[in-house]
DNA sequence: TAGTGGTCTAGACCACCAT
DNA sequence: TGGTGGTCTAGACCACTAT
């Protein structure tokens, strides 16, 4: 004989076939805990297990003193390679992030909360080639916002040598054209990238600061800016909702 | 004055601030529930909860009968476009896969698990140009494994009129060089390729499948091969243990 | 057999939200 | 004020692992 299934995972099983199924839709609510619970014959903790197990999947999100909704497909803010082409800044003007947003019909938002200087982390410092005893770099951190919600936060760190003089090691305003074109002036015109793509469950500290519901993942990039001269001279660690994020890289492949 | 920190969430902290310390390594065993209960003068129940918070944070992992363990960071299987190379696949013969698995001294094993002939979901009709009313395409299921561990799904969609005739729509063994040796005799030969990456909770399904803990999301690529003539000949959707799988993108940036 | 995590009960009180 | 989710208690029994 099967083994039993545990009563919680069978309410969670019908509930999600529910939602499947499209009888409970995006923004729908669910019966309230104790309302499933007396339906099913269950205790209201059991009833409780249930709605976890589904809030963990990222199906649903609990609203104290409201109820547990349905959570919908959300449209993803798709960033690529072209986030970096430098026509694409001559052009706009625009901050690559500004655009995409824009092209949602969402109000974009990038605050830039610290400068500091500092010796580099390890794995920032193999990246761009420097000697983490004696090198330093400017840290530069950035929060991302659509329509004043956080979706993005983002850790850049530039070699000194770069930015030693310039509103890169000094000034939460870039001006025109923003980073990149500072890059520039500076003699890094951007030719390549590199990006190192994972995905984890958040921080308690990333879930406060971004708002993180429960049961989504976050993207986790590490990107490395290249100039014409091969040399790394960026470096940027990403951390997305993923709920909110994706990621769109259209490349050629090496051929010969 | 402020908020009271309820009890599990506190026993949580502590419990993470030992693993972060280093108290608690890597493949340690941390008290059991009971033993955590007593010392903290609280419920079972709120030893559990604080620690289902470190599990649900990827942090550990519960072993039925054994006891909590702590996870620790595992070396990333990690690929790219390199992984599409046509020079590498001449020079080895080796698939992409196999290749990564190898390097990091593990054993590689590849199941194609199913193949089918339907009629393409809308995505993929999307990207491969294709009528989803009138075309259809080859499906094949491919199950990845390093040292008998599941690690990712792959499921590849090709046009009829691509696969027709070709081991592509029949045979589990596509023979050396695998599957882009036999779209290049079929005058494909990759030039570029799209990758849609985003993250996610796993599904029962995925979770049961490649036994994924629970904390650890998948990585969910929708990947597109396009030939020497821009035409998509090729739709794969893979789901990656996000806790045993990276991505590694380099590419240059559009100039001009 | 003893110890572990997994599930469940039947309560209780608190914090948040709408009316 | 009444309904919602959030937390907690003090038990109980089951399923799995080790010895």
């Amino acid at each position: 004989m099967a083994r039993a299934v545990p009563a919680s995972r069978r309410l969670a099983e019908e509930l999600r076939g529910a939602i499947a199924a499209g009888e409970l839709g995006p923004g729908a609510r669910l019966p309230s805990e104790r309302v499933l619970a007396e339906t099913h014959r269950v205790a209201r903790n059991t009833a409780r297990e249930a709605v976890r197990l589904l809030s963990d999947e990222g199906l649903v999100t609990a609203v104290h003193g409201k109820g547990v909704f349905v959570r919908g497909p959300q449209r993803l803010l798709r960033f690529g390679s072209s986030r970096y082409s430098n026509r694409l800044r001559e052009r706009t003007g625009l901050s690559p992030y500004r655009a995409e947003v824009a092209e949602q019909g969402r109000v974009a938002r990038v605050d830039c909360t610290s400068i500091t200087r500092i010796e580099p982390p390890e794995r920032v410092a193999v990246r761009l080639a420097l000697d983490p005893d004696t090198d330093t770099v400017v840290r530069r951190e950035n929060w991302y916002y659509a329509d004043d919600e956080p979706v993005q936060v983002g850790v850049t760190y530039i070699p000194w040598a770069v930015a030693e003089g310039s509103v890169l090691a000094s000034s939460a305003n870039l001006g025109k054209g923003s980073l990149y074109a500072r890059f520039e002036e500076r003699g890094h015109r951007i030719a390549r990238i590199r990006e190192e793509v994972s995905a984890r469950m958040p921080t308690p500290d990333e879930v406060r600061g971004l708002a993180i519901p429960d049961g989504v993942p976050v993207l986790d990039v590490l990107h490395t800016g290249i100039d014409q001269n091969d040399l790394p001279f960026e470096v940027t660690q990403f951390v997305m909702r993923a709920d909110l994020n994706g990621l769109d890289y259209r490349m050629p492949v090496a051929d010969e």
